[in-house]
DNA sequence: TACATTTGTATCGCAAACGATACAATCGCC
DNA sequence: GGCGATTGTATCGTTTGCGATACAAATGTA
């Protein structure tokens, strides 16, 4: 491809990935809203939900945040009771963030959330191949931007 | 799929979509810095490299971005002297956004941009039957996405 | 002309996202 | 114990992204 096609909105990756993203989130808010909870506050409960009371920084190694941007979006989750942090014992620097009872009960509620995406496509649906397709492209693309792009959480 | 396995971080399709895209951003910032510019401030140049002299709601149209967003952003990439913001003479409601000679030229210094990406993939790269299904699968997406969130520009 | 409606742009406030940086606790070594 | 290095957390400033809202110009109706 010529430098000038590249430059084409259309032949871009980059920008429908970016795109996508925010509509994503977009579908997401209503729903969100009704949990009173923003979509990288889901993003950590889905990871709390399956392995509850974790440091900050495993938290950001999952969801490959750093730690200046989760430490207030925590505490926004702590100041809606969402979440306890405090110090653990053994090493004194580290933060344990763990699930509450209210936060522990929003997991009864979230499987509607990644059901609207599947809802929002109605129009023209996804076949199974297409997502399998889709995911293992995504993961693979994890997977190599994170060697690429600064490591900061051992990558 | 289970609600329980519904919610595992593994399972979701939105975390790695919006994790890539920031990743990707990640990795354009190196070389967007040498040309003083952001990642959406880039994308603004995609659009007006391709026509130039558009109003801000047609750039928001392409960019599925809201002109409350744009009308900052434009703000400053006119400070820096990429572009010129002018009333239009039929319809002084629409404020014309066009490249000045800094801001054409830059596009010579662009497709090193979206070759980073494959650049960036050099470990496990994909294939171009992947990136095909890949970027289909996006716009399918893209298309079924715009109309089931809250339309804005005539969509 | 008067006035409401529509259309388009700008402003404000909040929540990310991240680099740079400061700060606190711990660990290793002596 | 003392002290520098390491590790982890918190703060600051800038830029997006968007809802809500204010404001300006054009349009429609009478």
């Amino acid at each position: 491809m010529k430098g000038e096609e590249m430059l084409l909105l259309e032949n871009q990756l980059c920008f429908p990935l970016y795109a996508v993203s925010r509509l994503v989130t977009q579908l997401y808010t209503p729903l969100l809203d009704q949990l009173d909870i923003t979509y990288p506050q889901y993003l950590v409960l889905l990871v709390l939900w399956e392995q509850d009371s974790q440091s900050v920084s495993d938290i950001g190694a999952q969801l490959l945040l750093e730690t200046n941007t989760l430490t207030p979006l925590l505490k926004r989750m702590e100041q809606k009771e969402l979440i306890q942090r405090t110090r653990a014992t053994d090493d004194e620097r580290k933060v344990l963030v763990s699930l509450t009872t209210r936060g522990k009960k929003l997991k009864q509620k979230a499987p509607c959330i990644p059901q609207a995406l599947i809802a929002g496509m109605q129009d023209s649906p996804l076949t199974a191949r297409e997502v399998e397709a889709f995911r293992r492209t995504l993961h693979k693309m994890l997977e190599a931007l994170r060697s690429s792009t600064a490591p900061v959480h051992g990558g």
